[in-house]
RNA sequence: AGGCACGUAGCUCAGUGGAAGAGCACUACCUUGACACGGUAGGGGUCGGCGGUUCAAUCCCGCCCGUGCCUACCA
């Protein structure tokens, strides 16, 4: 069958030979040898072709060239386009019926057209003694031939591009046939202005490049297919010998449309699969009918493709559609990256290395699939990839199953919860003097979390709003709030009890919302079991999709909760570098600058003391004596921003080594001070950094004096032994 | 050959003109009543190289090296 250009694959460089023969001049008066990767088709040789400039063969141009095997007579010509005279021998043969340049070749010179290959690819009688013979046989016959006759002129290797069917990967044949084409230049006009002037927008906008280099260049586009089956060609020819008109028709004519003779035969051939493909976007809405779908649907707001089919369909689409409907089809297309094997490397049936996905399913579950492949996809830059592996899906697994046991904390610690009452308490907002600031923090967040994937998604990063879900979910919802909820809790105050359980399940309900486009199964299955109020929809699928909502904001609690957390992991540090058991309740002492951070600290002692296991915490200002309530060098510090955490080890602490760690911190934050100072006294960077570059500096460099200042405290008290 | 991209932690990849982030992997400790498919705390990067613009460059510009993709009829 006829191919069209995309579907040509070159993407091989394969070893090949150029093999060199002579043609003996017919007049005896030399030869010229002539290069090839094709030999077999010197049986359709019409010409020669020299550069003219080139002075090895000047001499020849004009003169006659008898075909040593078929005995058909040619010239050798002068032709500039052709030729390339620092190539092989500078003497190209010329085959006007069996490659693409050396039949425009043909026309410029008016050339013969030998067709030495048949549909089969076996040569024809123009071929000679080799008739009959399959084009790789002929080509070995050919040269076994001119060695024979003494013209062989040598060869070596020579790497080159072969054409190959894209679906069969046969080599392609360039023969002379009669094919029906589509003119592409009119059409490609509008598209190309559709997107210079914003109808259709690429994301990532870069692909907009890519498609106006293509389309600048369009080449007409061959649809006739000499297949068995398809759309045929709505072409009939007429039979009557006087007529031989053509008609075209959407329904089988009856008569000749020129001569009204009956005698008609449609064409044999079928079109091209992406001539129906490329009517997609209308045709499916019953098109050329004016359907209620075709006014609604047409155009539509987004398509979401691989961006291996954007000149196969995505162009010619818009190209119909802006043909046929007057309108682009789409407003954006978003093009995301392919999918590839862990190495990179395109999945294929021949490679082997193809994945099923339905067993990937069947091992981890089709939530975890697609959370794994929304995690990595990012917008496709050319030449980009996902690496698919076994690795991500697994990850994903692991998260439904975090998912799964934070729902089971949830459920059981549910009982007694009103959702119409919880519902009717947050209607305006959370009311902050009766919620605890866990309750308004994770109330907070979650409205972060769902602008952030809102965002995300807007903007077409799929993976980063997949990955938001997942932050809020694992490090928010799980890794703090459930801890902070079991705790209060544990405390057992029940007239508290439904602040937690519906702050608990308002951030859980929120975040299923959030995560249904990524784990649809999952997060349907849990919804249905988390309590809402009455009237709410059967299906997590209809409910409303999250945005934000500006009264949870709560940036004060926010503010708060950060240092409390700060706390809270200087305290763990402080434990684990020390290697104090978890069952050990260890008593705390943190020094603060400000009586701001003392009220906050004062206020959630209790959330301090249960998160860092602590026996005691005990707030002072800087300046105010403690010495009373502990011995001096017997203090692990550490430092939570600008706040002093420490805690006295009663005769375990080991001085020389918690000096060696005080030192080591010090140096950092010396280092970090002198940079800032430096950059601060440049009179070039005070003179030209924005206003909020230089406040934002200076109030880094305060908070680094105070916290170096902490420090330097905490060494002093290690030395008030004299050490 | 022309075009478009990319080179950031061991791996896979985000990211921004104001001294770098995630997931996994790695190290230490921990079976605490949601979860060991887990928790806590850590280590790890002169952001490919060389120049330039700038108060300031991983980010902007130029060149070089390396890699990928697209288009193209190279005998």
């Amino acid at each position: 069958t006829a191919l069209s250009d995309l579907e040509v694959e070159f993407d091989e460089q394969t070893q090949g030979e150029l093999y060199e023969f002579a043609y003996p001049l017919a007049d005896g008066s030399g030869e010229v040898v002539v290069a090839t990767t094709r030999p077999e088709t010197m049986l359709g040789d019409t010409a020669v072709a020299v550069h003219p400039d080139d002075p090895r063969h000047a001499s020849k141009i004009g003169k006659e060239i008898k075909n040593p095997i078929t005995g058909q007579t040619f010239k050798v010509i002068a032709d500039a386009i052709l030729v390339d005279p620092k190539f092989g021998t500078g003497a190209v043969k010329v085959t006007p019926a069996h490659d693409p340049n050396d039949f425009e070749t043909g026309q410029r010179h008016n050339l013969p057209m030998i067709s030495i290959f048949d549909e089969a690819g076996k040569v024809t009688a123009a071929g000679g003694p080799f008739a009959g013979l399959d084009r790789f046989a002929a080509r070995k016959a050919v040269k076994a031939r001119l060695k024979e006759l003494g013209l062989e002129r040598g060869s070596k290797p020579h790497m080159h591009a072969v054409g190959h069917c894209q679906r069969c990967e046969t080599v392609v044949e360039p023969t002379l046939s009669t094919q029906w084409f589509v003119k592409m230049e009119p059409l490609a006009k509008p598209a190309i202005e559709a997107v210079e002037q914003g109808k259709t927008k690429f994301v990532p906008e870069t692909w907009s490049k890519t498609f106006f280099h293509w389309m600048n260049n369009i080449r007409d586009w061959c649809i006739s297919r000499q297949l068995w089956w398809g759309h045929r060609i709505p072409v009939w020819y007429c039979g009557n010998p006087q007529c031989q008109q053509m008609t075209v028709a959407r329904t089988t004519p009856a008569t000749c449309s020129h001569c009204g003779g009956a005698d008609l035969k449609q064409d044999e051939d079928v079109l091209d699969t992406w001539f129906s493909s490329w009517l997609w976007p209308f045709a499916t809405l019953g098109w050329p009918n004016e359907t209620r779908e075709l006014k609604t649907f047409y155009p539509t707001t987004m398509l979401d493709t691989g961006y291996d089919i954007l000149f196969f369909w995505v162009a010619r689409m818009m190209m119909a559609g802006l043909h046929f409907m007057k309108k682009v089809p789409f407003r954006t297309v978003y093009l995301h990256t392919m999918v590839t094997d862990e190495k990179g490397e395109k999945m294929s049936k021949v490679k082997g290395n193809t994945i099923d996905p339905l067993d990937v399913i069947a091992k981890h579950g089709a939530d975890a699939l697609r959370f794994a492949l929304a995690w990595l996809t990012t917008q496709a830059s050319q030449g980009k990839n996902i690496k698919f592996s076994m690795g991500n899906v697994e990850d994903a697994r692991r998260f439904a199953n975090k998912i799964w046991n934070a729902t089971r904390f949830a459920l059981i610690n549910l009982e007694g919860f009103d959702a119409d009452r919880f519902a009717d308490q947050i209607a305006d907002g959370p009311d902050r003097a009766e919620f605890d600031l866990p309750e308004r923090w994770i109330l907070s967040r979650v409205q972060r979390a769902a602008e952030e994937v809102d965002t995300a998604l807007e903007e077409y990063r799929i993976a980063d709003a997949a990955q938001a879900v997942y932050h809020f979910i694992w490090n928010e919802l799980c890794d703090w709030y459930i801890e902070l909820g079991k705790a209060a809790l544990a405390r057992g105050d029940a007239a508290d009890k439904w602040k937690i359980q519906g702050a608990l399940v308002t951030a859980l309900e929120t975040a299923m919302r959030l995560l249904h486009p990524f784990m649809p199964f999952l997060t349907e299955e849990i919804w249905q079991q988390l309590p809402k109020p009455s009237g709410a929809p059967q299906s997590i699928m209809i409910t409303l999709y999250p945005v934000r909502d500006v009264r949870f904001h709560d940036d004060a609690s926010e503010a708060s909760m950060a240092l409390v957390q700060k706390v809270i992991v200087a305290l763990r540090g402080i434990r684990a570098e020390k290697n104090i058991p978890s069952i050990t309740r260890i008593r705390t002492l943190l020094v603060v600058t400000d009586d701001y951070k003392k009220t906050i600290l004062d206020g959630y002692k209790t959330i301090i003391a249960e998160q860092g296991r602590c026996s005691d915490v005990r707030v002072r200002r800087t300046g105010s004596s403690f010495g009373g309530d502990f011995i001096l060098d017997q203090l692990a510090t550490a430092l939570a921003g600008d706040v002093e955490v420490m805690v006295p080890l009663d005769g375990l602490v080991d001085t020389g080594a918690e000096k060696a760690k005080l030192e080591k911190d010090r140096a950092k934050l010396v280092s970090d001070r002198d940079y800032l100072s430096k950059k601060l006294t440049n009179p070039k960077f005070v003179e030209r950094a924005p206003a909020e570059v230089l406040d934002k500096d200076r109030a880094k460099l305060a908070e680094l004096e105070t916290a170096l200042a902490r420090l330097d405290a905490a060494v002093g008290r290690l030395r008030a032994d004299g050490s």
